[in-house]
DNA sequence: CTGAAAGCGCTTACAG
DNA sequence: CTGAAAGCGCTTACAG
């Protein structure tokens, strides 16, 4: 075929003998146009197949339509759920996505930070890497009056909008499940404590204890790389298990910040012959849909990602329309839900009293 | 905070007293420019923070380092590992990454195309939309002289680069294990058959059974829609197996074109305490991470999708690098790799000899 | 070693 | 109702 020009609004002003600044003009149905003229443009618009060329129209207005999205990692379903979410909320107001991955590394996404703010994005919605422990480079973004919302992974003290899912409360609720369901020696597989996801369910797990006057054990409590190839988490679930099963006090169920260290979990289970849940109650973090598969079926927190993802979109669009200077971040949270399935549902134990 | 402008080459030169064009020089280390001056334009960059606008830049040379991605839908892992496998191969080379969803509709996938065309993509890759009939609106593409490179769902006949994993082949492969276990009334959960990757499913596994002189039974043959919600599929896999076992020829071994409907499968056999794998053994297709959790372990075929988006990457950069006129459009074949895990692992079948 | 000028494709205030 | 002109921020052939 060769090369084939691209058609412009010049190369159509040529052909009716009219100048660009008409053509454009007629393109966006501007009032003091012609109708004929309209007309004669749309006409060659589908005939010589002409596509705005969204790059100069960026150029010229300042605008770009665009807007950079950066998870962690695209291979775990709940931040392919984000994106759907925000796609769902953003698409219908002519806006593209840019996706990128920071690999959980801090260079990589400030890199990323770096080529959203050259691409001229009209706003960058991210989630934290979990290696990140300082966020002034999300400063800059801020600085340059591009709009950010942060999501599930966010920093404190950043002057950007959050959504957040209620993850002090998911946990309170699970572990409160657990207490209702007759455990009392209950273990908790922790994820890294600098990342605030981890610290709130730590929290919410420990107030659900003492609200329910059952003492803190730290033997119960294991710190572990929740973050990681899911391969890694599972085996690193797995080894916590076992370590915890042949450690003096022997727990009744396992609250975990993360799904996949369960599945490792049930699977040391498994091979010790340990029945679930009678003798040990489960419950894991972000209903992954592994955990409705595995068996027995795993109790989970939905922290409703797609939902997350609506709302970041939302917060951007609000802070896009507003001309409040300087503009004050709204923050959103949401509650996670707890999924029960069998891996928690002690229906005999359910009758008998609990401390 | 207040509006703060965006340091630009202009801002930059007249601090220094020289023109753009210097400044522009500089920046990309042009060897008639002093090293003085080069000095004194980095350090203007770094403390007025200065960010390339590549928008300038690509509307000047018609080149936007942007790469347009097509996946039906981001909640497949499948999918996913597409992307990371694109981006693992662009990313150095300075290229940014936009996805677009087609929710699997001829009209989406449309309207992507044609919003990827006006932000003046470099090239675009894709793969078809299960709605997808007619291919001619990705010759649009092609015409436009943007490279277009098709993944595992591509059209036939269509004028672009294309990275397929070997369907035909992965059927065969799992049909003929499916044998040498022992079995012989083997059934097979087809997709749509205007889909080309379920039809060289289709024809593999009966290429397998004609091979080993297995008749065919059309009775054991079920054609559904396997790309779907995940929730659908594995409802339509359950009700697949109890139509299948409600019926006079009864099957030792089911294929399945999709992992979830095996998923269904396994639920329905539960049910009806039919034995995985004595009785049916199973093998199901994209060795989704679920397939590994469940019980019994799902084996499967594993077609390596984050190394079918390096692929479809390097292509696209091939093409982009050549000035083959008109270009050739190349093509690359995987090979899916079977996982055997127990659920098709009849062990104390494998002795005795098959037909 | 540096500058002046033109242009990528579009939009818009100004003018008529 | 339409045009002429300027400009978004950058790059590059031409000139000196």
């Amino acid at each position: 075929m060769g090369k084939i020009k691209k058609t412009t609004i010049t190369d159509i002003a040529k052909e009716l003998n009219v100048t660009a600044s008409t053509v454009s003009r007629a393109l966006r149905n501007h009032p003091r146009i012609s109708d004929a003229t309209k007309k004669a443009v749309w006409e060659l618009v589908e005939e010589m197949n002409y596509q705005p060329n969204n790059i100069a129209t960026a150029l010229r207005k300042g605008k770009s339509n665009i807007i950079g999205v950066i998870v962690p990692t695209s291979d775990r379903q709940f931040f392919a759920s984000i994106i759907r979410g925000i796609e769902e909320v953003v698409r219908g107001k002519g806006y593209n996505l840019i996706i990128c991955q920071s690999d959980e590394q801090t260079d990589k996404e400030q890199k990323n930070i770096d080529a959203l703010l050259r691409i001229q994005v009209d706003g960058i919605i991210a989630s934290v890497a979990k290696e990140t422990r300082d966020y002034s480079y999300f400063e800059k973004i801020n600085n340059l009056n591009v709009p950010l919302v942060l999501y599930d992974r966010v920093g404190e003290n950043i002057n950007a909008c959050t959504v957040t899912s209620d993850d002090f409360n998911g946990a309170y609720k699970a572990v409160t499940h657990l207490i209702e369901q007759g455990c009392t020696k209950i273990a908790h597989f922790a994820g890294q404590q600098h990342i605030k996801i981890y610290q709130d369910r730590l929290n919410g797990y420990l107030k659900a204890l003492s609200d329910h006057n059952i003492e803190r054990d730290d033997n119960l409590i294991i710190e572990n790389d929740l973050i990681n190839d899911t391969d890694l988490v599972l085996k690193a679930g797995y080894d916590m298990t076992y370590d915890l099963f042949s450690d003096v006090v022997i727990p009744d169920a396992i609250f975990s910040s993360s799904d996949f260290a369960v599945l490792g979990a049930i699977k040391a289970l498994k091979e010790k012959q340990i029945s679930i849940p009678e003798e040990v109650a489960l419950i894991g973090y972000s209903n992954d849909f592994s955990s409705s598969v595995v068996e027995p079926g795993l109790s989970s927190l939905d922290q409703q990602p797609k939902l997350m993802g609506n709302h970041a979109a939302e917060l951007f669009l609000e802070q896009i329309e507003s001309d409040e200077v300087p503009y004050t971040p709204k923050k959103k949270s949401l509650d996670p839900k707890l999924m029960i399935r069998s891996s928690s549902s002690i229906q005999h134990l359910k009758a008998k009293p609990h401390v």
